[in-house]
DNA sequence: AAACACGATTAGACCAGTCGTCTAGTGACG
DNA sequence: CGTCACTAGACGACTGGTCTAATCGTGTTT
């Protein structure tokens, strides 16, 4: 563990400048010169790097999901308002996220889930797992909602997250297919409902 | 072998095979070659027949929504049970379709929809149209429901409908990356409660 | 201090595979 | 026969991911 100057800098340099290109163009669309060449990294640097396209992928995917939840704690975790806010403000912020970036699609759950899940057994497992911990942290805030008395949800908070979960990431795919915001607004609607929250807000 | 000009069934064959393997590896990472090889057509005869991998693509998802609207409405318009058995029963399919095939996907617009929309133009125009068209069938369907009284549901069938459909998306999707049913079955348990229909059924 | 050792990093060769083109060739039917 | 829709597959220009050999940087030894 000797302090290297480029080692990790060259590393994340390359992850962060992948996951901008492939966020656009998919995994198996984008190749590592394109990659490399963006990043100005040469290209014998990679393999030094990463082991193969497919673990490179899989460290993509780790590195996206660690940054996302921890925006994802903070978020969720803002003290003094009540968890209602603080949740729809999440949701409004999916919208903003995804409404305005066309060509580099910020959520990779929704860019390379379905392509990459019967590509690599690796990455497939990556996903799997952050997704799933989204879900949670998720249905905690739920919970931490009905606490504060500000949530209402029928049946058990993991539940509810779910559903809330999987209907964004629908609602995503209909937006980057139409390009439009309309399947979003209609995911912020639904989701109202399914929080019992049309009156106010 | 049979009189009839090579033409459509040459094409067709090739569009069929084709959705296998596309739908199990996507568009991107899927050569030509594979897909000729697989279909025993000769590569001189696919620019015969398409004018570029961009255009069969395009070709591909139209031929795909052609068969899937047919069914859908051969579905929904069967006669003499009421429109919820109808439309419950389509939902139920979607988990035995999506459930058991983990390798070719049979929704393409699933499997396709978020790495093609950036990719090709074209084709996104065509997931956009089917996936209209589906909405579209739904948001009658429940107005037809409404209409027998099997069905009630909250504000206009199309929003219903939109909600409906990219909440099914959105769970096909987590079920591809979890290798599990349990997402489609969450979907259920919304659809039921979007559909008010907890009790019975 | 100079020479060395050795791992970290880079450069580029490598071949299999890509899409798409193109010329020959087949065979059915007027 | 002649025509034309269709088949056949070699070919080219290029890109893909991978790997070996050379270079660089830094700490150690003498």
């Amino acid at each position: 563990m000797i302090a290297k100057p480029h080692s990790i800098d060259v590393r994340q340099h390359i992850l962060d400048t992948a996951q901008r290109i492939i966020g656009g163009k998919g995994f198996a669309a984008v190749g590592l010169n394109e990659i490399l060449g963006a990043a100005n990294v040469p290209k014998g640097s990679f393999y030094h790097y990463f082991e193969s396209k497919d673990a490179f992928g899989e460290a993509l995917l780790e590195s996206y999901f660690e940054t996302y939840l921890a925006d994802l704690d903070r978020r969720l975790s803002a003290p003094g308002r009540p968890m209602v806010d603080r949740m729809m403000a999440y949701w409004q912020n999916w919208i903003h996220t995804q409404g305005d970036c066309d060509a580099e699609c910020k959520c990779l759950a929704v860019k390379l889930g379905a392509e990459v899940a019967d590509l690599s057994e690796a990455m497939r497992a990556v996903l799997d797992r952050g997704t799933k911990a989204i879900i949670k942290r998720l249905g905690q805030a739920l919970e931490e909602g009905m606490a504060d008395g500000s949530l209402k949800v029928a049946g058990p908070a993991f539940s509810t997250a779910e559903t809330l979960y999987q209907t964004w990431l629908g609602a995503s795919l209909m937006a980057k297919i139409s390009r439009s915001a309309t399947p979003l607004e209609a995911a912020m609607r639904a989701t109202r409902m399914m929080l019992h929250l049309d009156p106010p807000h």
